[in-house]
Parts: structure tokens; sequence; C-alpha cells
DNA sequence: ACCTGAACACCGTTCAAGT
DNA sequence: ACCTGAACACCGTTCAAGT
């Protein structure tokens, strides 16, 4: 689109593809990623792609390991200017929800089967560790200063995400739940409703 | 493969094919769910599916109703027999975990966004809405004996299922967390870890 | 009603070839 | 190295036709 059709040099065709197919992620989902609609939109012959990418599976670990890249560098920035680390958690986590509820194929790609062994590509599993270092450094750090408690940083920061990872999959999944979770006040209506269930429980007369 | 191929009568292809696409399903994921190729496994031609579903998704959707059936029923099967309400909230919690993490694929295809606009398939939403009562009964019940707080019981059930379904998706999805979740214990080690974060939170010196 | 075969425009993937 | 065109076996979907 920039030059003449067809002129791409050290690596920008790569990133052509790429951006294609984020495009075609989020206008038609995965089912909508191939190499071919990637390369008509890229300009080039539907065999170009071949270059640069296996197959079509790992045009798709490529974005998914971008998604994560993406997660990794907004959730380190959130975690940023924070005094009281439990604080940066919370940014980390709003953050975290934010991403899956703007692009929810992105988010499906990024912990779904699409991409059928994930660990095998080393882009993915490294953003992946990213992303995650950022959690347990935010947490050590809150050890440090005695604003979260003695344990596992590792420990705290696995159940952590996976709480977080949790509330993201209900904005994603929420379809089924949406029709109700709308008269209730939408998402934000649903994550009040969660915490405090978690907050009270079920059991009566509490103390 | 019964008879005669090509011997179906009164609705026998109807649910040969849904038999069909329930194993590709299975067995490839939902990008292996085809028309053509549950209309190979069921042996007729490919285009006797068009008798039965007007297009690919409508297929799926089909099989997402069947889950959401099966779902409901497995639930309604798990609430009976227990005299304290809690009791039966957990085990409903266990079946529901349980059927996430035996059929991945199904579950996504019932919660995810595979089937586009699920609220136009009266059998999704049905099948959604049997389920969630399930839910809501056995919550009513409950507060009758009087072993769960008062409060909408829309409200109670729709927070329940939210954070069940949030867990089972850390079931589904944790290959991200996997590695380290294996090593504190696999499934059942990060159920641990989230519920002790939930009853501990993060702060220091709890009273 | 239910099934079939031919046809169309799409796929992913491989091969032989061009610069 | 990087790109192309032809070819193959697959798709979803439509049409005209058979019983």
């Amino acid at each position: 689109m920039a030059k003449k059709e067809g002129s791409f040099h050290h690596g920008d065709l790569e990133w052509a593809l790429l951006e294609a197919a984020s495009q075609l992620l989020e206008k038609e989902g995965p089912s909508g990623v191939g190499l071919r609609a990637a390369a008509r939109l890229a300009g080039v012959s539907h065999n170009a792609p071949y270059r640069h990418f296996r197959n079509r599976e790992s045009i798709l670990a490529a974005l998914a390991a971008r998604g994560l890249d993406e997660l990794g560098d907004r959730m380190a920035k959130a975690a940023r200017g924070h005094e009281d680390a439990r604080r940066a958690l919370v940014a980390i986590a709003e953050t975290y929800v934010s991403l899956a509820a703007e692009r929810p194929h992105l988010f499906r790609l990024m912990f779904g089967q699409e991409v059928a062994d994930k660990e095998r590509y080393p882009a993915v599993r490294e953003a992946g560790l990213r992303a995650y270092q950022v959690l347990v450094d935010t947490i050590l750090e809150g050890q440090r200063s005695g604003a979260i408690r003695p344990g596992s940083p590792e420990e705290l920061a696995l159940g952590h995400w996976a709480i977080v990872h949790g509330v993201a999959s209900l904005h994603v999944d929420g379809r089924m739940l949406e029709e109700r979770a709308r008269e209730r006040g939408g998402a934000p209506g649903l994550a009040r409703l969660v915490s405090e269930q978690i907050r009270l429980g079920l059991e009566p007369r509490r103390i």
C-alpha cells in the first residue's frame, strides 16, 4: 500500500503479513486468519507467506506471541509508579481484563487451543514468561515493603494470575450470562457481584 | 455403517451427523468440524447435511446446545440428594468444572465465539437457561432452609455461576500456567492456591 | 421429503521455476 | 533470498436433478 506492490525488503513482508493477520483476527475471528487472505491483504502472491511462516498455525502462534508481548508491556506499564504494591496489582488486573474485553479474539488465541502446542513456539513461551514475571516482581516488591504477606512469591503470583484470568474469561465468555448481566449493570455489575460473592460467601449470619 | 449406506429415515441422519460432528470436535477441535467431513463420517453425500443444517455455524450451534443440555442434566443430577443446599452448590460446581476439563473443545464451543450470535439459536438459548435455572432453584431451596443468606436468588446464582465459570476457564486455558501449575500439584493444586488466595487475600497481618 | 452430482469460489500446502 | 504460477486435495455453498 505504501510503495509499489510487492516491494518488500528485510522483513517488511513478515510485518505486513502479521498486521494483515491481526486485522483478519479482529474482524472475522481465528477462522478468518489464513495465509492466503493475509497475503492478499499484503498485496503479495498466495505463496509468499511460506517464506516467513512454516504453516497456518505458525502465523497464529506469532499473533499469540505478539498479544502476550503487548499484555506484558501493558502490565509492566500499569505496575509502575505505585507506592503500594497492592495498588500495582489492581492496576495490572485492570489492564489484563481490559485487553481481554477489547480484543476477545486475541485473548482467546493467547490462551486457547487454536494453537495446539504453544510450548513449541519459543516466542509464545517467552512472552508468556515475561508477562508472568511482572506479577512475580510486583509481589516481591510488595513483600519487601511489607504491603503483601509473606509466602512463595511464585505461588502468590500464580494464584493471583489465576483469579484475574478467571475474571477476564468471564468478560469474554459472558455471552451466555450476558442477557442477565446487562440487566444487572453489564461487565462492571458482574464484577461487583463476583467480588461481593467472594467477600460475603453464601452462608448466612456472618460475623 | 449399521445397514446399507444412505438408508436414513425420520431424523436418523441428523443424529448421525451430530454424532460425527461431535467426534470431529473432540478429535480435531472446532476447525475440524465441517459439513463435508461429518457427511463423510455418516456415509452420505457431501450435500445431504443441508437438509438438516442451514450452514456450518448451525451444526456448531447444535453441538453447543447439546453440550449445554448435558451440562444442565449433570448439574440437575449433581444437585439432587443433598440435605444442605450449599453441598448441592459444591457438587454443581464440581460437575461444571469436570465437563470443562473432560471436553475442553465442547466447553469452548458452548461459551466461546465460534458461534457468533448464539441468542439467535433457540435451542442454545433454552439449554443455557435450563442449566442456569438449576442454580437458581438450588439457591432458592437453600434460602428456604436457611442454609443460604437472603438476597436476590438471581443475583446469587449469577455471581456463583460467574465464579464457577472462571475456575472452569482456568482449567481449560491453563496451558500458559500449566508448566508451573504442574509443579504445584496440577489442577487440584491450582484450585487450592486460588481458594487460599481468596480466603487469605494478599494483605499481611489479617486478624 | 430426502438424497445426489456438478459447479463455483475459496482454503492450506507442495513443486518447479523465475530474479 | 524472495517471489511467482500451476497443481492438488480439501472446504462451504448453490443449483439442477433424481426417487
